[in-house]
DNA sequence: AGATCATGTTGACCGCGTCAACATACACGC
DNA sequence: GCGTGTATGTTGACGCGGTCAACATGATCT
């Protein structure tokens, strides 16, 4: 459970909150999540919390802001391996986004949704979020030397690419698409799609 | 406000609650969206709305089965007025989709998020969503006969469309895109990539 | 050791969803 | 017209959850 001893009161408090409330998303969804249940089950009262986090949104913009680095870490990762060709980063890119989505649904839906952070604006997410869409700038604009998709600004290509699998991840956590759907190959489409309409062209305009 | 009479006790309640709820959730958001205070704005008291629906839910999910009745009429309405070209369909309707959510934000994401409803699975949620996927399917067939599109399976090339749109105004909308950007300009970037790549292949597999 | 700060606990408050008991008005058969 | 039943609405109460204030206690520093 914790990686640190209980040094002080309890220990890593801090941490361990974050954590456990993580679990708690994962394994009954937000509503799960009360201060009081998370404090319960770290053997705190249920006004603990409150000594490391200003109120409930805090907590859970820590809690978004860890799922935006390990999704980072994963692309980051995904891209790394992604052997020979140059268009196979950006494929695996997109491919491992949506799984990421698939295998961690609640966390990944309070990484979004003004709805359940109020708090949007706070620095640390906004950070997170845009190192995501870096890493996707930059993949971007290597491809784009390869010649491999059509010139253009590369960040408006990044939020086109973004869009499209964060749209399919969203349409397939909240239920929206037939059960009866080959998600993998969903996936693969998806991604081929995009690929092809990003090599077409790239810049919108008339 | 409301277009009936008072006839009975107060007059047609139901319809006024999903339409005060509704108009609640574009003003103030869903968290402003409760049920004392639908209750209070239209002069009936807390446990009023209980005579109608079993639960704020249920509410909820009439809210957003209206969503998607409105959005499929006005998808509906931007294709028929498609001029000439065939394609032209599609596009307008991809950006009249990301419009309508624009306009209506608060609204949009209570017509997904399972975390909002509950009951994800209410048959009236799953029809009204149905119905536009179908319109949809239908619009990309008809591109397809036209030899505007790849042929291939048209539900999944209708996942991978309605992917595009859904993710750009989710991103839009939960404020993850840099104000600064042209929104109608990525919207035509967006659709534009879209149809390039729809046209270049359909099919995913291997 | 004593002062001080960090951390945690308990008690209390308020808003909210919801149910039960009670009230009232309209509808219908006589 | 009148009694009766059902649909509709009201009030009171309960429990949960977020949160604050007052209090307690362990750690830290001189």
């Amino acid at each position: 459970m914790a990686e640190r001893a209980r040094t002080y009161h309890h220990g890593d408090l801090r941490a361990a909150l974050v954590d456990e409330a993580a679990a708690m998303i994962s394994e009954g969804g937000a509503a799960s999540v009360t201060m009081r249940a998370i404090g319960g089950r770290l053997g705190v009262s249920r006004a603990a919390p409150y000594r490391h986090f200003p109120d409930k949104a805090a907590l859970l913009v820590a809690v978004a802001v860890e799922g935006f680095r390990r999704l980072d870490r994963r692309l980051g990762a995904s891209v790394g391996e992604a052997r020979r060709s140059n268009v196979e980063r950006l494929r695996r890119m997109g491919e491992e986004y949506v799984r990421f989505a698939l295998e961690h649904p609640a966390h990944y839906r309070l990484m979004w949704g003004k709805e359940a952070i109020a708090r949007q604006e706070e620095p640390e997410l906004r950070e997170a979020a845009g190192a995501l869409l870096e890493q996707l700038v930059r993949v971007i604009e290597l491809h784009q030397k390869a010649g491999e998709i059509a010139p253009g600004d590369p960040r408006s290509q990044a939020y086109v690419a973004w869009s499209a699998v964060h749209g399919l991840a969203s349409l397939l956590i909240e239920g929206q698409i037939d059960p009866n759907v080959d998600v993998e190959a969903l996936i693969r489409e998806t991604t081929q799609t995009l690929l092809d309409g990003m090599r077409a062209r790239g810049t919108a305009g008339e």
